[in-house]
DNA sequence: GCGACCCATCGACAGATGTCAATGTGATTC
DNA sequence: GAATCACATTGACATCTGTCGATGGGTCGC
């Protein structure tokens, strides 16, 4: 996935502005704007904030802090887990939820701690 | 909506570290939720990556590198000033937008730099 | 086996979002 | 003043998103 490698051509050219360093492409963009929208519900930023404080959660127990039905959680951790950001583990009944440890840097600067 | 109540389930030792002992609050969650909302698309992300890269650029220079038409250049601008992420300076007939100052920090960790 | 439980998926709905053509507003140039 | 330019706003449209009730698929205890 290298980027065009359009070189720089000229200041004043129309097509892309040169800039200083390659802007971010299309594609790069995309998938950044991925994971940005992921983050951008507030049930799932309590949702992982809870997880995160947790250190593992089951789905049942994240219904009633949220205030959200079992469809509507497992919705949410779908998405994340879709993103990358948390990973489930079957036990049982039950599904555990963590952060995915790769990513923990990420979410703790998401989560402002 | 009970306040912090520092009810942590012992063990965090497995994969954080011990991170917040409340978790996010639901006003907190909307307000970053509506932060990262604005950085959930694509030109959002490249406005934000070219404007970051150049310093300051006018909206007349967005639109091509886009393939945005005018409107939709204003919309993104708008949603990013509104966020408090660009600001705008309005010299003669042109808009300059640059990355608001204090949030340089924080643009710099979105586009991965 | 049977019933209870946990979770995922489906279908449907209201609301939010990205996009553009058309139009409005203010500044510049003639 | 009139024409032009840069940008904002409006209106409309298609698409995406969050939510819940209903249903299905495994798993445990009896």
């Amino acid at each position: 996935m290298g980027t065009a490698t359009s070189r720089v051509t000229s200041q004043t050219e129309t097509c892309c502005t040169p800039l200083s360093e390659a802007p971010l492409a299309e594609v790069d963009a995309v998938a950044l704007a991925h994971t940005y929208a992921a983050l951008a519900d507030p049930v799932r930023l309590r949702l992982l904030s809870m997880i995160a404080a947790a250190g593992e959660m089951c789905s049942c127990d994240l219904m009633a802090p949220l205030s959200k039905s079992q469809p509507t959680v497992s919705h949410h951790t779908k998405i994340l887990a879709d993103t990358g950001l948390i990973t489930g583990n079957k036990r049982g009944r039950w599904v555990y939820w963590r952060i995915e440890p790769s990513r923990a840097g990420f979410v703790q600067q998401v989560l402002g701690i």
